[in-house]
DNA sequence: ATGCGGACCTGTTAGC
DNA sequence: TGCTAACAGGTCCGCA
């Protein structure tokens, strides 16, 4: 589901309600998760003031004085805030019940997504600490990707969501962000020039910070922390919009499959 | 080293 | 109407 402004827009959302909050509870329906959510969660958080509320790429980090929850939504995950005494649904793997008898409810159907109890380096844990460059970080241009790309045979769309590389893309904005960019996700990663790179680095910015504006894209399912969907959704150029005119020339919208993933572009506009 | 396909899991939708 | 297959926002892992 989500992609970095979901997420950020989710983190947004539960900070204004359980920052500098003490956790009372946590209760783990099903720990099974892509991996185990382990025990010692239950046991150590309670009691725990919740001090911070990060992100890192697509991981949200909730630290207390000791600890770190790293949360990852997966393909379907959301967090939202109810009232204790909401019935929990199919699906509501993980209540945290705060103090002031809220709760930070995790959802997550498919199960894809994560929770990890650490210390108070986040960053070095193994799924964390080989994670590309933020996309809002000041070191992050058209000149940073250039360079990462060097000679590489890699299809320029598969590169852009390589978390490696850089963190936060997924389909639907490496998609966009190629089409405001004029670039052919087919386009070997190597075989780009800074110029384009740098309109590139610029477009990936821009769809990400218009997302994150609107509250996220809402598809399916993903809704804001208050229940409320995202805005972003109407303004995609190309997403999903296949045999659609291209907004800009007309021209019918493809789709093909790279990597698994559906790729959308306009065969006009991005060489 | 690089890059790809398959895997994880459930729900929804397109197509017959 | 009902069944089946394909597909969905992510990313890890094993293999070529």
């Amino acid at each position: 589901m989500p992609e970095l402004p979901e997420v950020e827009t989710t983190r947004r959302g539960i900070e204004s309600h359980i920052l500098k909050l003490r956790v009372h509870k946590v209760l783990v329906r099903e720990p099974q998760l892509r991996w185990k959510i382990p025990a010692s969660l239950s046991r150590q958080l309670p009691g725990q003031t919740i001090e911070s509320i990060k992100r890192r790429g697509k991981y949200l980090l909730l630290s207390t004085a000791s600890n770190c929850l790293i949360i990852h939504l997966g393909m379907s995950g959301s967090l939202r805030i109810v009232a204790d005494n909401a019935v929990a649904l199919k699906h509501d793997h993980v209540d945290i019940l705060f103090e002031n008898n809220k709760i930070l409810r995790y959802r997550d159907p498919r199960k894809f997504g994560a929770m990890f109890w650490t210390n108070d380096q986040p960053l070095q844990h193994p799924r964390l600490i080989d994670l590309g460059i933020e996309p809002f970080d000041k070191h992050f241009n058209g000149r940073y990707l250039h360079q990462a790309a060097n000679n590489k045979q890699q299809a320029v769309k598969t590169f852009i969501m390589d978390s490696k590389q850089l963190v936060g893309v997924g389909n639907i904005y490496a998609n966009e962000a190629l089409f405001l960019a004029g670039i052919h996700p087919v386009r070997a990663a190597g075989r780009i020039s800074l110029e384009r790179y740098t309109l590139l680095a610029n477009a990936i910015r821009k769809v990400l910070r218009n997302a994150i504006k609107s509250g996220g894209t809402s598809l399916k399912d993903f809704t804001q922390t208050d229940g409320q969907p995202g805005y972003f959704a109407v303004k995609l150029n190309v997403y999903d919009k296949q045999g659609m005119p291209c907004p800009t020339c007309g021209n019918t919208i493809k789709q093909i499959k790279q990597a698994q993933r559906s790729s959308y572009y306009c065969s006009v506009c991005q060489t």
